[in-house]
DNA sequence: CATGAATGAGACTTCATTCAT
DNA sequence: GATGAATGAAGTCTCATTCAT
């Protein structure tokens, strides 16, 4: 066909009613369990827009493919995991007194977080492999993460308490990796089925070692692990 | 290769002639390539077929299915990943001196084997997520690595020479975790250009300290990364 | 107008009140625009009332259809075309002294006529292919122009100042065409670039010449054409 | 999705078989008689499947879409339009002798062939309007016409036996616009309903007295139109 | 009068897979 | 063994039109 259409923009992004706002939430929150359940390709626009109680056409109004409503569904997901924890402020834990407990406090924050959407974080795996736009996403999760954990490895070597032969670099890449893909393996893919804390003190304890932590870690009972 | 392919169902065929059997082998070829260059879901039967020189129809004659040969290209992977190394027998670096050493060099052989088919890797970490055979190919991987370093960490422990607090079985599965998910990120989604043999050391060392391994580490000169 | 708009159907509601008047003339303006951008069938009702400053909905307040709409667009422009000139009455040019004169200024009145609506005319030609009703409205001007030309050509020829052999009803349909294609091609196909004067002075030349024109043709300078 | 296909070229266009060949044929032919029937809007690729006892997917091996299958259809009506005829050499009504009788031959070939098109040829018309390649197809037979007449013109000016003062680019473009567009009104909208010879009589002689060709036209009895 | 959310018919298109030759 | 024609399920997406607010 010669012409080209003139773009008129439905933006179908920003409802401009209060109808159409909650109507939008809704398709999301369906989106999200029809991801969980059948993952992404199984996942069909009518299923979407059926359990969310409309007709497949309207999802259009909302969103403009599976791909577009997939990466909102994800952002909101990959925000949730960035998000900062109570340790800033009032803590309930108390603020952390030791190195390591500031370790295993994110930790457990990160791995919380993750056995709580395990289902979607294993569909946003999936989907980043061949979805530039949600792989964009989860990378800037990793980022997030690498960058403050080399802050810190960075903080710790020149305070003298952390081993100077690592290079902050690759191991804040590395120690995210490790911690991510545990995640991954244990809470999506249930290998093994290790205690909670247990997870998450080895976890931390694995990674305080691995940048040569110095402060004295004090000793804690080794649980079983299956 | 070690095994004689379990996974995998017996073709349509066998080819029973030597050209059959030529054929066969050039779909597998044309498979891997087009696979590494569109991926798994873009990748079309009529794709591998024409890159193999045949027509569409006598794909059939050797594979089930685009599922079928994928499986197979993976397996090939696979086995090429867990491999027997050199250091077992004649090892042109002679014998590993150090347990450091020994662990560098497992490292190092199984960065080099997936830096050097880093594209099909990470199509096979895509369709892990939504192909069940293809996904238990890779959990064989996991494992095979998982219960070496299980093994070496409880062997360590006994011997004196490792973190008595560290669960072997967690540690063996987030330590691999931390090798694999750190070689797709550097090899296939091109996260940072480390120089190779400073990410082999870091990695090591970062295992090396994780385990707690007492052996006295000797210094290297700590490489910039960027 | 000469005409009271038979051939259109009343509009949902006839805009009652002052504002309701305005914006259905709004709609009109922004309907003749956005079908001359982009043609009849690329044409939504949504770019129509976004242009006109109206929410999708109210368009139906007006009229009933992309088609009723495009029909009344077409049925003021073939108005237009066919609205008396100036050559009866008052004429600038002061009144027709020759036959040929007559010819040419109906020409030209014409051409400029198609020349200033270009392309919402090339527009209703496409339609008129498949909607019966423009196509009916375009005949109209068809028709309109052939009866005048075949009673001109029959009055020539009782005055002895045309080919008698010519038949009137024939050559005033084929005449018609002429000019009618001639004007399509020229003006909305861009179809060679004739300068105005020359082509008015061709085509009426053309005319007067098919139909035997008996008056002595004053003798012009022709014009290079490309 | 962010992988681009490899563009196999599926060139639904080169059937490799002779089964191939003959179903692509069928194909155009049943394309041709439900374009005549339903007009190109209407017509579904569905229905062509069917007509020509095919699955609509089969229709995909042999054409990308509805307007290419269209495409050749109308390029095959429009080669049949500008076909040389039986004037170049073997004639069976003998060698035309007069310059008018030349014309005559001329317009009878296009007017016979147009009327045993007649049903497609308004379609191309139609779709011309809005498809780029067909509206090309349309001006080659535009151009083709234009061409010849405007040769002649030139010709007959110089041996003295046309009106100098006719422009043979303008002139040819014009008395084309006249043949085509009288044919179709007469032969697809049913305007009239002249007896051919008649019609092919006065076209002929509107042509030749409007570039005052100058031969002495033998007179024929003039036929009554309705 | 105006809004914009909701509907749903309707067609297109892809491609894995089968099968007659 | 090889070919390529044929099938058809399955899902996508568009947009004119209706209607509750």
């Amino acid at each position: 066909m010669p012409r080209s259409k003139p773009a008129v923009d439905q933006q179908p992004t920003t409802p401009r009613s209060r109808k159409g706002a909650i109507t939008r939430a809704r398709l999301l929150d369906a989106a999200k369990e029809v991801f969980e359940e059948t993952g992404f390709l199984e996942a069909r626009i009518a299923d979407i827009a059926d359990r969310a109680g409309l007709s497949h056409g309207s999802f259009y109004h909302y969103f403009d493919s599976k791909e577009q409503i997939f990466r909102e569904v994800a952002e909101v997901q990959e925000d949730l995991l960035t998000a900062p924890g109570p340790n800033d402020g009032a803590n309930p834990d108390g603020p952390a007194t030791t190195e390591l407990e500031r370790i295993r406090r994110a930790n457990r924050r990160y791995l919380e977080r993750y056995r709580d959407n395990g289902k979607i974080m294993g569909v946003i795996e999936e989907v980043s492999r061949y979805d530039t736009h949600v792989n964009e996403v989860r990378m800037r999760r990793q980022k997030h993460f690498a960058d403050r954990a080399e802050a810190a490895i960075h903080r710790l070597q020149d305070e003298g308490n952390a081993d100077p032969d690592v290079d902050p670099k690759i191991a804040a890449v590395a120690l995210g990796s490790m911690v991510g893909r545990f995640a991954e393996l244990w809470l999506v893919e249930q290998w093994g089925d290790y205690e909670f804390d247990t997870a998450v003190d080895q976890i931390s304890r694995l990674w305080a070692n691995a940048i040569g932590l110095k402060e004295p870690v004090k000793r804690r009972r080794r649980t079983a692990t299956s």
